[in-house]
DNA sequence: CTAACGTACAACCAAATGGTTGTAGATGGG
DNA sequence: CCCATCTACAACCATTTGGTTGTACGTTAG
């Protein structure tokens, strides 16, 4: 049961979507390519730094699914996923609810009084099958 | 007064947060820790790695502002903030709405067809004062 | 065709990350 | 007091990150 497709090996996604939010440089890229009219050039000369230093802030945005690339020409358009925003929002909210979660049964036993071992302890939790830390 | 705590060097505190994020066994620490009830020590006991490995990780969540720390006896009980996550939603947000903005202002064109020098053309509307890619 | 432009990628480098071990201070229990 | 426990931090190491330069390739303009 992994809840909504998220939870499986959904942590290499939300590790690169929270990492490439983690970056001032890249956030500013995502503002700027809401309306997907800048190709990477274009974008490189905005900042003090190389193209290829900007390639890669880009090619990470794309690995984390926040911008998209449209080939015109010999440019390549770089523009904002308009989703990109909903599916960091709901990895706040997985996590948001898991410990709300936690707070409402936690609110349970203190109705019961009693968790000697009977209750539903609280079973894992944890999202990470493949590289987590319990790898 | 800088807006709200957000847009003068925040620029580092969203780093920091997010980059605290991007990590399964951080984010995993963060649902363990809700009811505050878990020392290091006790936290460091669930992950296979050492617990200095577990403590950097905690200072990590200390310094983006995560978590906070109690002292019991010769015990530091870790908690998560409850506002934690709403700060980190605010971040998006405030991403969001940079580029809804865009998106209005971009209609607004369209519909007065002329934009001279009068209407208010967004201002600067990046956060990185200090350590951002304009520096 | 040739030149200029835009992209892509490889090699390299310094600094940060994420982990290890070891050690030193506090604190509480017997 | 002495010992066990928990915390904190330093030193060290491998890998990743974020930047550089250089080069190769595709596409458009002349």
């Amino acid at each position: 049961m992994v809840v909504d497709g998220i939870a499986d090996e959904t942590g290499d996604i939300v590790d690169r979507l929270f990492h490439a939010l983690a970056d001032g440089t890249r956030r500013d890229i995502l503002r700027r390519c809401v309306r997907g009219e800048l190709s990477v050039s274009r974008l490189a000369a905005a900042y003090p730094m190389s193209f290829a230093a900007v390639h890669k802030h880009v090619a990470v945005l794309e690995r984390a699914g926040l911008v998209t690339k449209e080939r015109r020409g010999r440019e390549q358009l770089v523009r904002t996923d308009p989703d990109a925003v909903g599916r960091a929002r709901r990895a706040l909210d997985e996590l948001e609810s898991a410990w709300r979660a936690r707070v409402d049964r936690m609110s349970g036993l203190l109705a019961e009084d009693d968790d000697g071992g009977g209750g539903p302890r609280a079973p894992d939790l944890r999202e990470n099958t493949t590289k987590g830390p319990d790898g």
